[in-house]
DNA sequence: TTGAAAGCGATACCAG
DNA sequence: CTGGTATCGCTTTCAA
């Protein structure tokens, strides 16, 4: 009787399922039926048991549980970036998001796991084939084969933006992006821009990429020249940057997509210091809409994309995977983005 | 023959320590001390077991292994913030960069709990008491009594930045703010400022009030008016609009105490917007120069305060309560601020 | 419906 | 040094 008496003291911290067991009078099984669930338990054990839970504060250890039951309750998250500045982009915030409400709903525990490339990638790999978490979600990644990597693992991964190298091994969803550069290009096109920019992504991601591809498109299909580029990363710095090059390089430039919003309030900075008039001396379409568009002066034309139910959609993918017991069958989701009209184009 | 098998196959997942011993030619016992730093084995026994594991792919279920260590080897970074736009905050990035390196360092797993007051504080306080992780770092909270909760729960804890209520009762790390007001406001005193606004923080955090607080005693040794105060939320548009109601009301101010450079920057723009020339009609001192201090126009006089060092400490004072089983002895570690003096005053 | 008992996969004490 | 064995705390047959 004295550890239970410490178990009651200390808020039930240590209290344990035989000791539950014991001051409900009934059996261990018996106690660990009612408490999940309560299938196949007659109402007077069940209210003694739970009577029980009560009055010591008792806890289910997680570890005794999961070592049986074979499950962790907790997903991963997996941020591969090599800067700490994801956070300050908006996307991440609003995939968080998206996860977090269809976790919260199923009580699964978020396990958020920063993995800068090199050693903390290794680490972050071990700590998922120790099956620490029952799967994982692997966000804004940049070129590697992750993808390869976790499909080897066979554990249930979904990743949220289409993957670098063997993305038909694993689960993803992703927006059409190449769909979102051409529709982007198009407004500037039918606006009459004649010679027409871009600020792209990263050279190492999928979205950069398949949005850069889209204004190739779009200008290909309209005759018109595509020959201005200049990367950035995503940020509003490398945006202002970006623009500074670009035109500096063709002044001659009428029309800009851009690959995010951060980058392009970044341009618009650099046009408004220059005292370029936006969108009649240059026209400008957006990526996202995740708040800053609205934002900036003047607001953006923009593309935006379901970030929050693309995150939603992945997770649930990804929690079917861990319930079927399948770490296979490569799924994948695609939204469409559509354009959100305001005054820079 | 038939596990072991499926265990060579499918990378290790599935291989125990059973099998290794099996493999190794050796008992479990000494291949769970080969596996665990090799106390007092023979280099023969060693080298067999390493052997094991690299043919087997073995790694440890790490769910048996808590259950008999009663340790987790992941501490958990709890956010209490209502609102996911705490990622955007740089303090929010450049802290968990100083938890990450004290963890990587100690090979330990970082569990973010973001938790929006409301149910999802439950869940988080639930997962706490189970004992997930094996102590917990608070990072931006607001008005709660977390801290007698987390006392009450005898699970290693420290906050990042003073809590309300029981802080006597937990362990802390925070900087002077009040020191920090307080100098903040002199250099605008000294610089010949004698009408003084402050846009304070949150009334909810301790960082504001005390800032506020430095900010009235400087006032008060200078024999100068502590009435103009309009508070913000630590956010850019905040700060803007706190600006915007400040001067409105006191269009006589000419120097501006601002609790965070983002609400600084937020500021900026509505003196930019409105013409008024700073420093020479209206001097500024932001708090934290984090980075976004040398990137206004003009650069901001603020208040530094090592952020990653105070995360990185708050984390080593953590692990010796984790260490020494011991969730008790409240600490605290307080750094002093420093002016770092650019443009704005 | 209930309880006895067999694990789950490791660690650690204790003889040898 | 090594190996047998008792746990760790819980879930889940399997009989009763």
């Amino acid at each position: 009787m004295d550890r239970l008496n410490e178990a009651m003291a200390n808020g039930g911290a240590s209290a344990t399922l035989d000791d539950v067991a014991r001051v409900a009078g009934v059996s261990r099984a018996t106690a660990s039926r009612a408490i999940n669930g309560g299938n196949r338990v007659s109402p007077a054990a069940q209210s003694a048991v739970d009577d029980a839970v009560r009055r010591l504060g008792y806890s289910p250890n997680p570890a005794a549980r999961s070592l049986v039951r074979r499950r962790t309750d907790s997903v991963a998250v997996v941020v591969p970036e090599p800067d700490e500045r994801v956070f300050s982009d908006p996307f991440f915030a609003r995939t968080l998001r998206g996860v977090t409400e269809v976790l919260s709903a199923r009580d699964l525990q978020l396990v958020l796991l920063l993995a800068r490339p090199g050693q903390e990638e290794a680490r972050m790999l071990r700590y998922l084939r120790n099956r620490h978490v029952d799967g994982a979600l692997v966000v804004s990644h940049h070129r590697s084969d992750l993808a390869g990597q976790l499909a080897d693992l066979a554990l249930p991964s979904v990743f949220v933006g289409r993957p670098w190298g063997s993305s038909d091994r694993v689960s993803y969803v992703d927006t059409d992006n190449v769909a979102g550069g051409q529709d982007a290009t198009r407004v500037l096109v039918e606006r009459g821009c004649r010679r027409i920019g871009t600020i792209a992504g990263p050279e190492d991601m999928t979205a950069g990429l398949d949005r850069l591809e889209g204004w190739r498109r779009a200008l290909a299909e309209a005759g018109l020249a595509a020959d201005a580029v200049e990367h950035g990363d995503f940020t509003e710095d490398s945006g202002e940057r970006a623009a500074a090059a670009l035109l500096a390089r063709h002044p001659d430039l009428d029309g800009l997509v851009v690959a995010s919003d951060l980058m392009a309030a970044g341009a618009l900075r650099h046009l408004k210091a220059q005292g370029v008039a936006v969108p009649d001396q240059l026209a400008i379409v957006g990526y996202d809409d995740l708040g800053v568009a609205e934002r900036t002066e003047p607001g953006l034309t923009t593309v935006a994309h379901p970030v929050r139910e693309m995150a939603a959609q992945a997770t649930r993918l990804l929690l079917d995977q861990v319930d079927g017991g399948t770490a296979g069958t490569p799924m994948r989701v695609v939204f469409p983005p559509t354009i959100v009209r305001r005054g820079s184009a």
